[in-house]
Parts: structure tokens; sequence; C-alpha cells
DNA sequence: CTGTTAGCGCTTTCAG
DNA sequence: CTGAAAGCGCTAACAG
């Protein structure tokens, strides 16, 4: 391995210089640079990273929690995070995975952290600069960062866009309970709803014992046996799924007897149901470089705003009346 | 930052004698070690990752080249990074997110490496011990070690099973032509077709130019112009739905009219097609589990095999006749 | 069985 | 503008 010492007896300076030359903390003339530079080349040489690390204390690596319920990431993370990867790349930033919970992560000193899909109650504090993606619970919102999406905002515009046309009731499988998001999107489904009589209403929770599908095919039966449902909101395409083999098996027609529309789509594949699926667009892409942006930034002390809200747009096709 | 000096200090002891507590590295008298992990636990200590790398000259990071053409990662990735990930975290290393093509990743020094989804013509040549997913090139098939499925066999297998019932035709759309897999599947697919007569075949490789839900629409629809194909198999289940799409639109009746069945199930909702899809589990978990676990065993001077095959198993559903 | 000490490769004062 | 030297925190011979 070639070190910096090679480096510098090779050019005929101290190791000082190329140090400088390489960082570009001090003003080296050109003559020296040059032959710095070449030798370096000559060698193929490498600084250490650890070593650098070492002295400078900063890593440059971001960590991100995966907190899932399985401790692994699905189809919304899996989204945002190739966004965070290429920003980080494109910063000279590493990314560094850590499943939750591991007590490896305290040895690991990180530059900075990411955490995903806040709990209702989640209250740990963090030495490292950290950002949330979604909002973080009441319990510390106060002093934290984080990027998300207008949750509430969204959910009460696209209620009250599907209100106009629901005749007998209106369901809405929204997420699990226990996020932050669920919170927010129901907030924003009973504001839509306020003044609203004579529809039928229903909010559930997905509960996590089944598969989404699955779920989502369950709750629909059961509340069509008690009452009739002529739209329906569900938290994303797998969800949708379950409504339409229903929808299928039953007779019903969508869009005519059941308006369906699903939050977010994991399966990117909305065009190819049939009849294609609404949906509302997450802009994972934004999120995923808002989050990495505002880090960096953090990182590098540079004032960012405590919350940034990514907007969504909803996305009309067949499934909608 | 408390350091190692501060718990010597404190326990009444050297450094060395608190490193070797640490790392179990030469005995040391029940008493002092009882001191000494005192002493750490009063203080809080934690070693200093990068100075212990800089020592040793070990990381204990593994890095992951998410190898794609969009440069992110698939559903499949996903699915497989998530078992790597649990089994690092068991064994006590961390994973690094390297995004192909970033010079960055010369400067991190790690102990190993995972490439995926290996192209023909790949050739590298890599320092750091290395496994693939997916066959490598013909090039480096020699030295290199890799975890696969078994993909000519199962392709092979599945396509005999369903010759059982074809009259017309069959198809095949097959990933993209440049990965090692796409050519192994062919192969299976060809060697079950030997000797076969009175059927018309097709073979065709995804050519990413757009989605592959459409991709496989138009295939089929350009095919059924000219032919009759009666059993079609997909690479995945987004390019089911397209196949279920032309199917629904034109009265083709699944799967009586046309059996499909899909190689990989990228939206894990099968159950929720209708009919229900058949598709080939290739068992990503347990992928993931001999690549992580096969790599650790390398960079810890273990003998491993040089290549493992994990078997898939075709699931049937209402898709087949 | 424990302590001393010389590195690991790089950065960063501080003199010159 | 350049170089010498003192760390960064830890490991691992080597003496004792």
């Amino acid at each position: 391995m070639t070190t910096i010492n090679d480096v510098a007896k090779l050019a005929g300076v101290s190791k000082s210089t190329v140090s400088h030359v390489f960082n570009n903390t001090k003003f080296t003339s050109d003559e020296i640079k040059e032959r710095v530079l070449a030798a370096a080349k000559e060698l193929n040489y490498k600084s250490n990273y650890y070593a650098k690390t070492l002295a400078t204390n900063q890593s440059r690596v971001i960590g991100i929690q995966i907190d899932s319920p399985t401790g692994s990431m699905d189809t919304f993370q899996k989204k945002v995070i190739n966004s965070i990867l290429r920003v980080c790349s494109e910063k000279g930033y590493y990314l560094l995975l850590m499943p939750i919970a591991s007590e490896m992560n305290d040895y690991f000193p990180i530059d900075g952290l990411i955490l995903m899909n806040p709990k209702i109650n989640d209250t740990k504090s963090i030495r490292a600069p950290h950002i949330w993606l979604g909002r973080p619970s009441k319990n510390m919102i106060e002093t934290a960062y984080y990027v998300d999406n207008d949750n509430r905002n969204m959910m009460q515009k696209l209620t009250s866009m599907l209100l106009d046309k629901v005749k007998s009731g209106i369901s809405f499988i929204n997420t699990a309970a226990d996020m932050t998001a669920a919170n927010d999107r129901q907030m924003g489904f009973q504001a839509a709803l306020q003044d609203v009589a004579n529809i039928t209403v229903n909010h559930v929770n997905y509960d996590r014992t089944i598969n989404r599908a699955a779920f989502a095919y369950d709750v629909l039966k059961t509340q069509m046996q008690t009452q009739t449902i002529d739209t329906i909101i569900v938290d994303d395409d797998v969800m949708a799924q379950g409504v339409y083999k229903y929808a299928l098996e039953n007779q019903i027609n969508i869009p005519s007897d059941l308006a369906v529309i699903a939050i977010s789509e994991s399966l990117e594949s909305s065009e190819y149901f049939t009849p294609s699926l609404s949906c509302v667009d997450l802009n994972e892409a934004t999120l995923g470089e808002a989050i990495a942006t505002n880090l960096i930034k953090l990182i590098q002390d540079q004032a960012i705003a405590n919350k940034e809200l990514i907007t969504t747009n909803i996305k009309i096709k067949d499934s909608l009346r």
C-alpha cells in the first residue's frame, strides 16, 4: 500500500505538503503541486480513508435506519433510498444501512443519520445530526428536522374531491395506526367530512396481521355486508388489488359501482390494473432528494428549515368516475 | 469523548490491558477484567471505530454494489438486500451501499464486496474478497465465487411441465439479454424444447425501452397477430400484468385460452391477480443469506464452495391449467 | 499476567 | 510558501 510518505519522497517534499496539495488547505506553488500530483499518479496513491477519518473526525458516512415492522425495507423506502443514494454519491457521502435496534450502530461514528417512518410514540435521543422522513412524534417535533408529504392537506383535498360523487358510503383503509402519517391522513379525511351527512363513513387502520391485499379484501367484504360503499380509498395499490379481486368476484363494477383510489403506488403498475388504478404520487424521489440535501447541509452547519413538505399529486385514472 | 486512556486511568491499569480485556486477546485476571469493565461502563466508553480500524486494517464493512440499469435497486435486489442486512447485522458487519461507477468506491476500504446482477461482458478486477449474486460472465467464472439460482434447470423443468398442455404455441419473455441469467434461462428453455414439433415457439428478451408491463403487452399483441399462443412464460409479475390486461381486453380466458406463469414475483401479490398468478419462487431470502454467509467466511479465510445454487420452487396457481 | 512502546496513515499547528 | 513534529485512539509485539 502506498502512503503519503511514499508520495512525499518521490516528489521530494514533506508529507504535510502532499496533504495540503490534496486537500487544498494551503497555498502551494504550481510547480510543487504538479510534482506531487505526478508522483501520486505514478504510485497510484489513494489516501487511507480510515487514517484520514481518525485525524479529521469526519467520516462522510450517513447512516440510514431501516425501521419497518419486518425490520426490512419496503417499496416506498426503497424508492426514497434510491434517491438518497444518488444525492449522497454526488455530494461525496457514503450511505450505511443500519437495521434498527442493532447495538452495532453505536460503534460506527456516522456524520449524520436518516430516520424513516416515525411512530407515534417515538422518543429517542440521537447524537449525530439527523433528519426524519415523515413527521416525528409530538414528543420530539419541537427540535427535530424532517421532510414529509403534506399528508393532512392531501387527504383533505382528495376526500373532498371524491365526495362530490359519493352517493351511499365512503371507506378509507388507512396505514397502520402507530404511524404518524396515519394520524395526519385521518385528520385530513375527517376534516373533509365535516358537515357531510347522509352517507356512511368508514375508517380503519391496517393491522399488520395479514397481507395488505388480503386485509383490504376482508375489510371491504365485511363492510359491504352491512352497508353500501361506492367509494374507497386504500393506503396502497397492493390493498387495491384486494379491492379489485373482491369487486370482480362480486360483479361490482369499478368505477361505476365502486370508485377506487390508492394513496401510494408500490407496484409501479397502476396503469396495468383493469381498469387503470388512480393513485396519489408521493414523489418519493423528491422526498429522498430533500432528505439527503438537507441532512448534508445540517452536517455542514448550514441552516435549513425545520420541516419541508413535499407536495403530492393525485393521478386520476379509470378507477374513478 | 472518552478514550481507552481514560478507562485505563480509572481502572488503574495500562491501556493495553484495557484493549486486551475488550478484545479477549490475552488472558486477564477476573479481578482486572471486572475493574476495567466497570470503569468503561462508568465512563460510557465506546471504542473509537476509526482508530481501531486504522490499527487493525479491518473495517468490518461490506460493500454492496447496486448495479442496475437505473443505478437504483429493484424489488428483487431489495429482497436480497434485506436478507443480507440481517445476516451482516448478526455477524457484526456493516453494509455500505455503493452505487456502481462512483469513484468514491475506491476510497472506502471495505473488507468485502457483494456484486449483483452480473452482465454477460463483465470483466472487472476487484481487490477485496467478493462474491457475485448470479453467475458471473464466462470471463471471470474460473476464479469467482458466486451464489445463484439454478436457472437453467429451473427453466427446463418449468418448460417441460408446461409443454404437456401446449396445443398451439408457447412464448417466453425473458429478462434483458445482457444478463447472464437470461442466457441460462434461455438454455433451459431450449433444452426442454428439443425434439418438440408442431407448436410455435417464441423467445424474446426484454429491451428496457419501456415499462415491463407495457413490453409484455406489446409483445403478446404482436405475436398474437400472426400466430396462436396458448402458454406464456414471463420474467416477472409486472410483465404478467401486461399479459392479463391484453387477455381481458381481447376476451382471452386465463388459463383456458392462455396459461400464464411469471418467473419472479416482485409485487408480492400473485395471490391477488385474477385468476391468481402462478410464479416461481426465487427464494431471495435464501440467496441473500447464502451470499452474506459465504462472503463473511471468505473474509475470515474460511473455505467456501466456488458456487452455490439455490433451488427455486414453482408455485402453481389458477393461471395454469 | 501486565505494562511500555512503537506504530497504523493522515492532519495540523508552529517554526523557519 | 514549506517542513518538522505532535497528535488522532487503538493494537500488538516485546519486556518484565
